[in-house]
DNA sequence: TTGCTGACCGACG
DNA sequence: CCGTCGGCCAGCA
């Protein structure tokens, strides 16, 4: 209890893990539901995100695509292509909607986060 | 209160 | 290789 005082609710520490990832790394919605240790709830991950916008807090969700790289959540971003520009902007390729060398941009919470 | 939808993922044929 | 289906949980009409 209370040693790592987690008693925020999904939605919030979907949030926290989101604001957690570095400049210019991207991660997947499963990734961040795997390390919440609600897996197979990927979806709650993107509605978490659609949340976001209602969060007073600024949540880079641009850093958050799917499972393949691919920017499944840019028509929610608010634009048709703010989300890649704004990955572009931290040096991140995008192409068709599509990170490139996401392998290496990748940014595994369970991971890095240890 | 019930039911549908949703920024996903993995399995199956 | 590609198309299809189920599962997960929370918000909203």
């Amino acid at each position: 209890m209370a040693a790592s005082g987690n008693d925020l609710s999904f939605f919030l520490k979907v949030h926290e893990v989101v604001k957690l990832i570095p400049f210019g790394r991207v991660t997947s919605y499963g990734a961040i539901a795997s390390y919440l240790g609600t897996k197979g709830s990927a979806r709650m991950v993107g509605w978490a995100m659609n949340a976001s916008h209602h969060s007073l807090d600024s949540i880079p969700a641009h850093r958050v695509v799917n499972r393949s790289g691919l920017l499944t959540g840019k028509h929610n971003f608010g634009g048709s292509e703010i989300m890649q520009q704004l990955l572009e902007s931290e040096g991140i390729t995008v192409i068709g909607d599509q990170i490139q060398d996401f392998d290496f941009f990748f940014w595994d919470p369970a991971k890095e986060l240890l």
